[in-house]
RNA sequence: GUGGUCGUAGCUCAGCUGGUAGAGCACUCGGUUGUGGUCCGAGAUGUCGCGGGUUCGAGCCCCGUCGAUCACCCCA
């Protein structure tokens, strides 16, 4: 019989790892949570249609790492790769641009990308995504900055820095794209990075082979042609920033792998992590809901890495004793088998009112049992023999200090209620 | 997609110039009658990623394949 395994390249957690992946994750929407957002619960997959006039067709992400296949019905679906144009779609759909704007909603889920995979690139992969939508405001952009630092600062990620620079208005790239590209006409550059140039010139600005960086050098600089209400809304965010004690660069070479983003965009990036260091990004996006059939509205969001920001942490050693904290009460052991029935019954009753606790299956001998309660992380323990069951008291076991009180049985409940 | 490295018990790894597998941790049980985390003792566990080939003989050599990983690419 074959050997079933996991598809190549997906991530998946486990315990005990995965309580490390349900912290990061938590912490992240819960920096979105406290400034105002709401969720967005989204389909997996959406018409293909979506992605290639909301992502972009000249984009890597939609030439070639889509997952795309027929359903039974003949439409062509695809594996959603990224975020922003799911929520986009579905507010367009359901008039959400209609009601007071802005609109505050975050999203966290798995996304798809068929690319190779590499430690902190998969196939499969979670982000959690913020998206404020519907105005134009440099407060805002400072905002959605500063809801994704707050979450890395609560993470107590040290490690990282923040680049940030503005792609400007349409008028600003124009202008721009026209000096850029005969810029690179006169370099001499190979078959490859020639189609590159052709689909996006800003790309070669962060192509990392050498010969490419010295090339371009000397290229205009999209920052240097901005407008004067780019300029002004760029210069707003960096204020506040500071104003705020969020350290940042400004990185004019900085280009982001999606089409739609326009004005103010930044990434994060973890200086723990190897070549796939980002673990977080976003940027404006002006021309996006129309293009998808909605009213012209400008918006602004993220997308952060879940599996790239725990392997951030992971390397930082932020886990080593803070968050393994005790997930359990009480952990209660039948001295016999006599006793396991009322232990079940028991414990089921204590649950009932709100008590997290878990009892010791199986035939184990008490050594074993104590064991089992120790690995629960449970901060105190219950052995019940027949004799508790007589008197109605039992020793309840303080796990860490090893002391013990008597406590009625019928009272346990009230007992952890009030801990 | 391109190039490189790696793949041995649940985990981390050792295994000399090819002679038919080990350590530590973890796990289970025990150290006399109902109490874990330390200590001591005992025990179980591997188709050496998978498939071919070379050889009297392969975990060690060759080819393929799958997977991971590093860089490019791309990006979360």
């Amino acid at each position: 019989m074959k050997e079933l395994q996991a598809p190549k390249g997906v991530s998946e957690y486990f315990p005990p790892r995965s309580q490390y992946f349900e912290f990061v994750r938590e912490t992240l929407i819960e920096s979105a949570k406290i400034s105002g957002y709401q969720l967005m619960e989204l389909p997996v997959f959406e018409d293909t249609e979506l992605f290639r006039r909301g992502v972009g067709e000249s984009t890597d992400v939609v030439s070639k790492e889509m997952y795309t296949f027929e359903d039974r019905g003949g439409r062509s679906i695809t594996l959603r790769p990224e975020g922003t144009a799911g929520v986009m779609r579905s507010v367009i759909e359901h008039n959400l641009d209609k009601l007071t704007l802005p609109l505050k909603v975050w999203y966290s889920g798995a996304y798809f990308r068929a690319e190779r995979p590499q430690a902190g690139r998969y196939r499969q992969f979670y982000q959690v995504g913020i998206e404020a939508i519907g105005l134009n405001d440099p407060e805002i952009d400072f905002e959605v900055i500063a809801v994704a630092d707050r979450a890395f600062k609560k993470l107590g990620l040290k490690s990282y820095r923040l680049d940030i620079t503005s792609l400007g208005d349409a008028k600003s790239r124009a202008s721009h794209r026209s000096d850029l590209v005969a810029y690179i006409s006169k370099l001499n550059l190979d078959e490859a990075t020639v189609k590159k140039a052709e689909l996006n010139p800003l790309r070669l600005f962060d192509d990392k082979r050498a010969q490419i960086q010295e090339a371009m050098a000397k290229a205009p600089l999209l920052l240097d042609y901005l407008s004067q209400e780019s300029k002004e809304n760029f210069q707003r965010v960096q204020e506040l920033l500071q104003e705020a004690k969020i350290d940042f660069t400004i990185n004019p070479r900085m280009v982001r792998g999606l089409d739609y983003y326009t004005g103010t965009t930044f990434e994060f990036v973890s200086e723990k992590l190897g070549a796939q260091s980002g673990i977080g990004g976003g940027g404006r996006y002006d021309g996006l809901m129309a293009e998808l059939g909605g009213s012209d509205l400008s918006g602004i969001g993220f997308g952060l890495g879940v599996d790239r920001i725990l392997l951030a942490c992971e390397a930082e050693g932020i886990f080593d004793s803070s968050i393994n904290k005790p997930q359990l009460d009480l952990f209660l052991i039948a001295l016999s088998a006599q006793e396991k029935g009322f232990v079940s019954k028991l414990v089921n009753e204590l649950r009932n009112s709100g008590i997290s606790c878990d009892m010791a299956y199986g035939d184990r001998a008490l050594k074993g049992a104590m064991k089992s309660a120790d690995k629960s992380g449970a901060k105190f323990s219950a052995v019940i023999g027949s004799d508790e069951i007589k008197s109605g008291l039992v020793a309840v076991k303080d796990m860490d200090s090893g002391e013990s009180k008597e406590v009625r049985i019928t009272a346990l409940s009230n007992e952890f209620k009030t801990n």
